[in-house]
DNA sequence: AGTTATCATAGATAAAATCTATTATAACTT
DNA sequence: AAGTTATAATAGATTTTATCTATGATAACT
């Protein structure tokens, strides 16, 4: 295994394409083709499925250039270092639920390294997508949260991934309605309170598991029940229809705006948010910067 | 910079020869020599200097030769992954101030890559060696506690040195003494209950200014002063001379014996014990594994 | 003064990486 | 159906890199 077959491989990977990757890379396809089937000698693994209208990605292969990518961010730190000059883009990927801290923190990270020539990712989706993001190294890190009712499935199907967990915080569960809503005159609601409004929640695809919600008390019966994927999309139902959801209640106004408000919700459950990591090929600088920033904007909205 | 040239420059570095270098590796040595200079050249850095007698690292190639290590580790690691073979020892250096529940960890790691090569490195050692051990990447991880006296100088230093702080728990100021103590009769103590004992310290070497003792209230006055390097030695004066000494409190009686124990002590302070990182080299799987231990395990005690 | 240990240099040799040219094959195009 | 295009694999030549052997230079020992 050398660094040039690893940083072949990631771009034949990124190309989609060995005739397209040799060209990207200043040699010639044979030699490409051939450092490839090299690796995959080497380790006796198959890293792409070859067809006449390029290649595509095996399981295995994902897996394999996920850690390849790992060991090239790290190299090319090093050669940041001692050479002074930016070596390849940075590169960050989160995967996350609907949380606006979580794109708060990243628009930090992404001040904070403005100069640089750069690729970030945030990624919020289905939960069951984040966990596989980290879990195939699409992403270094993602956001979640646990509560009573998923905790014993989430976490087992973290262990089953090689993830850990680590909490950041514990919420008491919110709503988030518009400001204009009827339900706005309260200082707290209950479940019976929301009954005649709208129910939002968003889309969780196949693995439309209940483990899997967002929104906890999923199980709960709703009569008008409104799926979602985008946030930006929830919030405009938010006010356009009176609706409702449920939530950690962390709010930020510049992200939301001011036409979101939270209200405690009367009920006995909490939901503890935190973020999941692959154990086995530690944390990038960047990541841990990230995290670094998390819980300084977590510490100053107490 | 190919992994080869890495690994060349740290088993030179480790056997500080590089003749003898060559022969471990089982090449001749002036393809060793040329590997060396490639990167020195490379880089435009000095990574030894050259003597008659063998070598010597320069300040610049220990920094170097702290990020080679890294990426080698993390290199080995998808060798193993993809091999089965272990490659290599399994690696670990932590560097801490005299707390058995670090020592406890670090068995509990040991326990878990039992079966492996492996070269584990445990440094209890001065407040000011574990932060310098940490910045030089001598050690992945450090151990230490701040509190309201040295949190500014501490916390200054470790900015300077790139290095991160991450809380593990605040502790209520405890004192530590024999069981048969003249002071082992009361439930907690006060600063003049302490006086007419013999109070033990940990040496700080050169860098001896109050604010890196591992002890908080240094500052105060004491008639009967002993200063030791080592646990197992601080113990046995606490032991033989009804000594004291004031520490976290965090006690563990299969590690530390039953003869120790620990009595609240009445001040109003505290010490906030966490680890330190070097930011920009992100985390190993190891040392991520050794966090999750520590935290597991300081759980268990509360 | 001779011996030893050490690293550096020169030039030869072996290994590897890369290149050009060509083949094979499926998917389009006309 | 025949031709064209896009793609990857293979073969063999060529260039580049890594390694080797032999030797030189120098300080520290004996």
């Amino acid at each position: 295994m050398t660094l040039k077959q690893l940083n072949y491989a990631v771009t034949v990977a990124e190309t989609g394409n060995i005739t397209e990757a040799a060209k990207k890379l200043f040699i010639a396809q044979p030699s490409l083709t051939s450092a490839i089937q090299e690796i995959e000698k080497e380790y006796n693994i198959t890293l792409f499925n070859r067809t006449k209208r390029g290649i595509t990605i095996t399981t295995e292969g994902s897996e394999f250039l996920g850690y390849a990518r790992q060991l090239l961010e790290q190299a090319n730190l090093i050669e940041e270092r001692y050479t002074g000059k930016p070596v390849g883009k940075t590169k960050f990927y989160i995967s996350s639920q609907h949380y606006s801290f979580v794109v708060e923190a990243f628009v930090a990270l992404l001040k904070e390294h403005g100069g640089e020539k750069y690729e970030f990712h945030m990624r919020e989706t289905q939960t069951y997508d984040i966990i596989e993001d980290v879990a195939r190294m699409r992403s270094e890190i993602g956001v979640l949260y646990l509560n009573k009712f998923n905790e014993t499935v989430i976490k087992k199907t973290l262990r089953d991934n090689d993830l850990s967990f680590t909490p950041l915080f514990k919420a008491k569960p919110h709503v988030f309605i518009g400001k204009d809503s009827p339900l706005a005159k309260k200082k707290s609601l209950s479940l019976d309170d929301l009954k005649p409004y709208p129910r939002l929640s968003y889309e969780q695809g196949t693995h439309n598991s209940f483990y899997f919600s967002e929104e906890i008390l999923s199980t709960q019966d709703s009569d008008k029940d409104l799926v979602v994927c985008d946030r930006a999309t929830l919030f405009n139902l938010l006010i356009g229809l009176n609706g409702y959801t449920i939530c950690s209640g962390v709010i930020n106004e510049k992200l939301n705006g001011a036409n979101i408000i939270s209200r405690p919700l009367k009920v006995d459950d909490y939901m503890e948010i935190g973020y999941i990591l692959k154990t086995s090929v530690g944390i990038s600088p960047l990541t841990l910067e990230y995290i670094e920033i998390l819980k300084r904007l977590l510490k100053k909205k107490k």
